[in-house]
DNA sequence: CTGTTAGCGCATTCAG
DNA sequence: CTGAATGCGCTAACAG
């Protein structure tokens, strides 16, 4: 004998009512005599009935469930953000259903794609979809929009004007800038920044600002990029950018994110036996929460997980014909370890 | 005009069909003829229609939805483990719904228990629910075996013999032997363990084989246990063991996790200026992606991340009736730079 | 307040 | 191979 769960219609018939009344006696604010109400709760809880949400879907207009795009769920800032969103959601009675665009190991997989995601995430009737990882084209912004689902961009790349997505943006120029200054007050002359090459504008913002910062004091930055977001990009570009006799000495290394400043932070330090902060200084930027550990202590941009996550529950929670929303998320610099003492006062 | 999900009705409409034919172009092995399902196909690709999972569920008897329940997603392995979970999950098409047990942080907000997470995700009719955290009452199982739904738990405790969970388990003593056996052949005669309050019996399983090994030859060990699987957990550790004088001499850690074991050695290392390995070795478990960091190099008892995949996914893809089932994980040691060269050969 | 009726979007009988 | 009919589990509009 399989078992089975139990239906609306076996409750009534033990309650000796009608499926409505148990349909009712599950929906807040349905008009139901106490004692009804009582008597199919009583024969629910006997046989272990639960609503069947996803039935109960087919007559809302909205489901509960938030698809959530990531790649790269290991990263130590990314799996923050989601572990903060995912709660949140929950916390609101919306449940989190996970598209993960990390590439397949096995040989022969596809690569996944962004558009298969989507439509994945439609196939459930998802009542909004977050993109916490790459780009989202235009075209499937209106895909989702015709489908009557909002985008939620974090940290990505705006659509074109009118699209249908709520985006929530740290300020990456504004942190980009505070590290080019805070660098410059340490008496850093030679700067650097490091960028993964990832196609989407947050980390390019952040190093165009840095780099348009320094260019105002007259200094031009060094630009590397290549590969992922990861710590071996760091770990590559400090090789690289220090290597032996270091022409340039370099003295100030901007990494747009926080894996990758650490990266090169550390392979100065501990590989290429450059003190940090006396003869490299170091800023990243995120604020993940490996960055305040005792071993790295690393100066960093520092984006609110608590605001970015509020920003964003707000936009999933509007009603459906607001009209598109952009927020920024304010940021600041969260001083630790990694860069040397600032010399006499701060530029403006 | 509100936008709307197309039905499959809208489909058979444009295409001339019924709506049966349009079900049977969607539906693989079903009886169409070539130019009938042709021409569904075009009429769906043009309406945008895709066919609505939540509703086809009703009618199969397990939906394609993989419940996990996790904590701690922030956490460096569990966030790789939960990464490659998915990824595979999603790679058998599968879809992960995710309940998180984070507290929430809101001031009045209740403590989220698993037996809530448990009936939420029975609520959508999971085909598996995933124990990522949290130990797993039998009550719980049952309820879930009542329901038709199978359990897997990873590095969980075991329920009672009988009830229907898988279990997939890394060799938690054999790890605990290991690191024993190394510090021992290290030179280290003053051992502790460092572990965490969880009532999870794997990290205990691995303190208590580290303790028994240790015996072994001779040695007690010193047990420290406070606070959550944390990196502040290892802080705190270090900073009691290793305090001023430190009239034990304690000369080799255990840390139950890479996270506390990092969080001891580095507070060793940077705050109380003792070397590792030279004065201090250390060894941890998982073999979490930021252990092999340059900064870090711990050496650590490696569960395979692709092996404990690999078990997962083979018990949830197993049949419903299948007999339930225990899965071992093999652990291996990846010696890195934390503990001292084995003198001599090593002790059996 | 209650039961009856009619869908929600889909898959699967059953005749033809 | 096809369409009509039925049911999946639930909610909502309708009379009573």
């Amino acid at each position: 004998m399989e078992p089975r769960f139990v239906t609306a219609a076996d409750v009534a018939r033990r309650a000796g009512v009608s499926r409505s009344a148990v349909s009712r006696a599950f929906t807040p604010g349905a008009s139901v005599a106490p004692e009804t109400r009582a008597r199919v709760l009583e024969a629910a809880e006997a046989l272990g009935y639960r609503v069947n949400r996803l039935a109960r879907t087919l007559h809302r207009d909205r489901s509960d469930l938030v698809g959530i795009i990531g790649a790269n769920l290991g990263n130590p800032y990314i799996s923050a953000q989601f572990d903060a969103l995912s709660a949140a959601l929950q916390a609101e009675g919306l449940q989190t259903l996970l598209v993960n665009l990390r590439p397949d190991p096995r040989p022969g997989a596809e690569a996944p794609d962004l558009g298969r995601a989507v439509e994945r995430l439609l196939e459930y009737r998802v009542r909004t979809v977050v993109l916490l990882s790459g780009a989202a084209p235009d075209e499937l912004v209106r895909l989702c929009a015709a489908n009557g689902v909002r985008m939620v961009l974090i940290n990505r790349p705006a659509p074109a004007a009118g699209a249908l997505a709520d985006v929530i943006d740290s300020d990456a120029a504004g942190g980009g800038r505070l590290a080019a200054r805070r660098l410059i007050a340490a008496g850093c002359r030679q700067l650097a920044v490091v960028l993964s090459e990832s196609r989407t504008s947050a980390k390019l913002a952040r190093a165009d600002a840095f780099c348009a910062e320094a260019a105002r004091a007259g200094l031009t930055v060094r630009r590397w990029t290549q590969g992922p977001n990861s710590y071996e990009t760091g770990v590559a570009a400090a090789r690289s950018l220090l290597a032996e006799g270091d022409p340039a000495r370099i003295d100030g290394i901007f990494g747009v994110t926080d894996e990758i400043a650490l990266g090169a932070m550390n392979t100065a330090r501990h590989e290429l036996g450059l003190a940090v902060p006396e003869r490299l200084s170091v800023i990243g930027f995120d604020d993940a929460p490996i960055s305040g550990w005792s071993s790295h202590r690393l100066t960093t941009v520092r984006q609110s997980l608590r605001a970015l996550t509020a920003a964003t529950l707000e936009a999933i929670l509007s009603p459906a014909d607001a009209a598109v929303s952009h927020r920024a998320i304010a940021v600041d610099l969260v001083e630790r370890g990694s860069v040397a003492p600032a010399r006499g006062p701060a530029p403006t």
